[in-house]
DNA sequence: ACCCTTGCGTTCATATTGGTCCCACCCAAC
DNA sequence: GTTGGGTGGGACCAATATGAACGCAAGGGT
C-alpha cells in the first residue's frame, strides 16, 4: 500500500562510551532510525557530518552532548548552521541552565532531554522527531499552513505520563509479546481471544501502545459495521 | 505576583512596505510585544540587530520573509546563527517548498506561518511564542525535562477543529493520502477499489474535502450513465 | 421527440465496533 | 479484619462503514 520510508540517518555525540553505546542501543529499540556513526568529541563530529554528505549518505539527526571535551554543544550548532547543513538536532544532555535551553532552541534544536532519563523518555523523543519528518516528507513539494502547524505539534507533543492509570506492566508485556510474535495487524478482538482477556482491557493496551507510537493503528474495511481498528508492531 | 515581563522586542524583515506595515499593525494588536525596527532586505536587517545588540537592548524575535532582495530568508538565518546572536525567528512567507519549510525549522524557525494568513491565525502563532517565552524566563535558572516540555509544548498550534459527524480521522487520512499521490483527477468508485472502502464512504470523505476546498470537484461527462464526479486534490 | 439504458448520487436501515461508566475482585497497607 | 487503591470486565450508548433501494442526469437508439 505504502512504501516504508527509509530510516533517519542519525549521529551520536557523546564523550562518554558508555552513555554513547546506551544511546546507540536505544536507538536500534525504535523503528526508522539508524546509527549512521558516534563520535567522541566536536571536531570528529564536525568532520564525520562533513564526510557522510561527501558520501552522499548525509546525516539526518544528531544526538548532540553539550558538555564536550573540545567544543560546547551550542558552538557545534552554529558551525553546523554556519555550514548550511540541512541536520536536525536534538540535544541530550545534563545541562539544565534555561540560558542553555534557550539558546539551543534559538540555533535549531528540536529537542531537549535532560539526562538522566529513562528509555520511555528518550522513544517519545525521537518517535515524535520520525512522526515530524514523515509528515513533511510528503511526495507533494508543497505544504499548507495546516500541514506545517500539525507537523509542528507532532514534533513538540507534550509528555506522556510514566504509566497511566488503568495499565499493568504484566498485562502490557503480555500484549507486546503477543504483537511481536504475530506477523500481521491484529485487532482487539483478537487479541481479547488470545489472551483471554476482556475487549475492553485488550483495547486499552492496544491504545495505550499506539498513542506512544510502537503499534500502528489501521482501520479495516469492507465489512459492514464501524470499521474495527487493526494494530501492528514496528519493526 | 510576579512583575510584567519587558516586552518581546520584534524586528520586521519584509521587503514589501504594505506587508511590513501590516505586520507591525498585527503587532501592536497583541500584548506583549514591541516593535523595535523594520528592514526591507537582508542586509539592513542583519545591520540592525547588530546595533541593537550593541546598544544594549537585543532584539529577541524576528518575523523574516523568505524572499527578499537581496538575500534569501533561509542565508539570513544561517548567518545570525554562525554571528551566534540568541534570537528567534519565526518564517512568515509566502513559499509553500517542503524543503524550505524543513531548512527553516532545522535553522532554528520556530514559527512558520504561510501567506496570505488571517490575523488571527498570526495573532495565534505570536501568542505561542510569547508563552513559550514567558515560561522559558522564569526566575529559577534551572529546568526540569517537564518545563522544557511545557515550554515546547506551547509552541506547538492546538489541534485543529474536530472532525463532522460520519467521518474518522483514520479514514479522512487514507484518502488524502491516496489524493495527494494521484496525479491527475479521481473518482469516487476509484478511491472505493484502491482503498477498499465502499462507495457511499469514499464518496462523503471526497465531498468534506470538496467542502473545505483542499480539493477540487469536476463532473466528468461522454460516457453513458449519470456524470461522474472527479476530485482533484490542490497543490 | 421520446423512451430506454446506464451508472452515479442520495438516503436509510443495519451491523458491528469504539468509548465510557461503573462495579467486582485482588492485593497491599494499616 | 478492615480499608483503600488499582486493575479487569460487563453493560450500555455513541459512532461509523456497509448494502440495498431509489432517484436522477446524461447518452443512445427508435
Amino acid at each position: 500500500m505504502n512504501t516504508e520510508p527509509p530510516p533517519i540517518r542519525v549521529l551520536v555525540v557523546e564523550d562518554e562510551p558508555i552513555a554513547a553505546d546506551a544511546h546507540a542501543v536505544y536507538l536500534q529499540r525504535i523503528g526508522g532510525f539508524s546509527l549512521a556513526g558516534t563520535a567522541a568529541d566536536g571536531q570528529s563530529a564536525l568532520r564525520a557530518l562533513q564526510q557522510a554528505a561527501e558520501a552522499g549518505q548525509p546525516i539526518d539527526l544528531i544526538l548532540l552532548d553539550m558538555n564536550l571535551p573540545d567544543l560546547h554543544g551550542l558552538d557545534i550548532a552554529r558551525c553546523i548552521r554556519s555550514g548550511g547543513l540541512a541536520v536536525d538536532i536534538i540535544a541530550i544532555t545534563a545541562v539544565r541552565d534555561l540560558k542553555v535551553v534557550r539558546a539551543a532552541i534559538s540555533s535549531g534544536v528540536v529537542q531537549y532531554l535532560i539526562k538522566p532519563f529513562t528509555y520511555a523518555m528518550f522513544a517519545e523523543k525521537l518517535a515524535n522527531y520520525r512522526d515530524f519528518r514523515q509528515q513533511l516528507a510528503s511526495p507533494t513539494a508543497r505544504a499548507s499552513q495546516n500541514d506545517v502547524d500539525l507537523a509542528l505539534a507532532s514534533l513538540r507533543a507534550p509528555t506522556a505520563a510514566p504509566l497511566p492509570k488503568r495499565l499493568s506492566e504484566s498485562t502490557l508485556t503480555a500484549v507486546v509479546v503477543l504483537l511481536k510474535s504475530h506477523a500481521g495487524p491484529i485487532s482487539a478482538s483478537e487479541v481479547m481471544d488470545r489472551l483471554g482477556i476482556s475487549r475492553v482491557t485488550a483495547r486499552r493496551y492496544l491504545e495505550y501502545l499506539a498513542d506512544q507510537q510502537t503499534v500502528r493503528r489501521t482501520a479495516r474495511y469492507g465489512t459492514p459495521g464501524r470499521p474495527e481498528n487493526e494494530y501492528l508492531w514496528r519493526g
